[in-house]
DNA sequence: TGTGGCTGCTTGGTATACCAAGAACCACAA
DNA sequence: TTGTGGTTCTTGGTATACCAAGCAGCCACA
């Protein structure tokens, strides 16, 4: 009987204008390097939307919505600017990433199978392959999915929602730091420890060291990057 | 010359239609204990237009920031609808919440003053009072303000917003938790001890009995509240 | 009696016209 | 030269008209 039963996909839901605009312009900021001197700040609902081919409706509701997350700044009569995170900010941001992980890994050691904590350590290798080739960008990439990774087996949608907007914002910044051979080697030394205390089911540890790891960006961060 | 100095007081700076819409729907949605059976689940964009006396325009863009905060769910052609947060939800918010007020506490340990620390005490006592007068409301009301409280002293402005938008949700179903006489008593002792914790600069002991605190307001809520 | 389609209503999505506040510019007078 | 007043342009805010997709009810036809 159960190889009767009807392949049922679901019908292509075609989303709505607004919501296309919305990853549209989200994509766009994205790609642009706000931190870089020359980028442009001030964004116009009249020309946005003739670019993109939608009236200024739909635009703004997506607008709207990016300011709602930080993204821009909307102010009446005067223009939409991108918003650049003041450096306070961003710290603010890594403490609350640091909670949230830490969290996540006190969830994994209760939650998350053997086979999942220790598919952890793909992403170390892969992290240490990248760190040899001493590219910061790829450096970031790596470091983040082992992140997100423990984020993921904490089982909690929502901390995996927030950590996913500060990663958003986190990231913009990441060409800003300076690759670091020694922070890279204590990094490699840190994740590792991290997913030992995973896979020994050692709550306290493993939360503790998630969260001392990512509290030490956040002091490298403040010592070492210039934002403002 | 001090004394000849003009007070400037800010001109009324008359919020926009969208964000008093905003501000009333809000207020709307919170008064509605959505939990109860009969709470009206569906609204319609023409007849809240109507009733604000403000355009769709507005009243939509005050809707779309809403649905971004998972109070409403709006559905094409179909209506607008105010949304119950299941049982895992909460949860996931309390858990959320364990993770940034430990933070917070963390944070207090190092950054708030002798003053400010000991001023605690003074939440304690106000709820103990509500404690006795049984009034499960205002016990929240009290518990909540002690939790804000260090929240506040952490210090981080960010841990602060995002608390904020949990206990909006978190309120909600306080009216169905059950008032114990046993958890009154409980709180209670928790709270003194964190204060002690924070006072001592105990930053390890504070951030841990702050999440524990909570942690177990969420297993008790896991077991004794039913929502779904 | 049941099925299929027609029709009209409801309702959110989109486009567009108009409004008002501010900024920039310019002319004119002191 | 400087400053003041006004005109114009820019730009987000608001109102409104129209559109199209669900949905329900009704009716004709088999």
């Amino acid at each position: 009987m159960a190889g009767l039963q009807l392949k049922i996909v679901p019908i292509t839901d075609s989303l709505s204008l607004k919501a296309r605009t919305y990853e549209a312009l989200k994509a766009a900021i994205t790609n642009l390097n706000i931190y870089d001197p020359g980028a442009e700040l001030k964004l116009d609902e009249r020309d946005l939307s003739e670019r993109f081919g939608v009236s200024r409706t739909p635009l703004r509701e997506a607008l709207a919505q990016l300011e709602s997350e930080g993204l821009v700044r909307i102010v009446a009569r005067r223009g939409i600017f991108i918003v650049r995170k003041t450096k306070s900010e961003i710290l603010d941001m890594i403490t609350v990433w640091a909670a949230l992980e830490s969290m996540a890994a006190r969830l994994a050691t209760k939650e998350a199978t053997d086979d999942e904590l220790s598919g952890l350590r793909e992403h170390i290798d892969l992290f240490s392959a990248d760190a040899v080739a001493q590219n910061m960008g790829e450096y970031s990439d790596a470091n983040i999915r082992f992140h997100q990774t423990i984020i993921g087996l904490g089982g909690c949608p929502l901390i995996s929602k927030l950590a996913e907007e500060l990663f958003f914002h986190v990231r913009a910044i990441r060409n800003r730091t300076i690759g670091e051979q020694d922070r890279a080697r204590r990094s490699i030394a840190d994740h590792t420890a991290i997913v030992t205390a995973l896979e020994a089911r050692d709550t306290e540890r493993a939360e503790r060291l998630v969260r001392e790891h990512t509290l030490r960006l956040r002091d490298h961060v403040e010592k070492f990057v210039d934002i403002d």
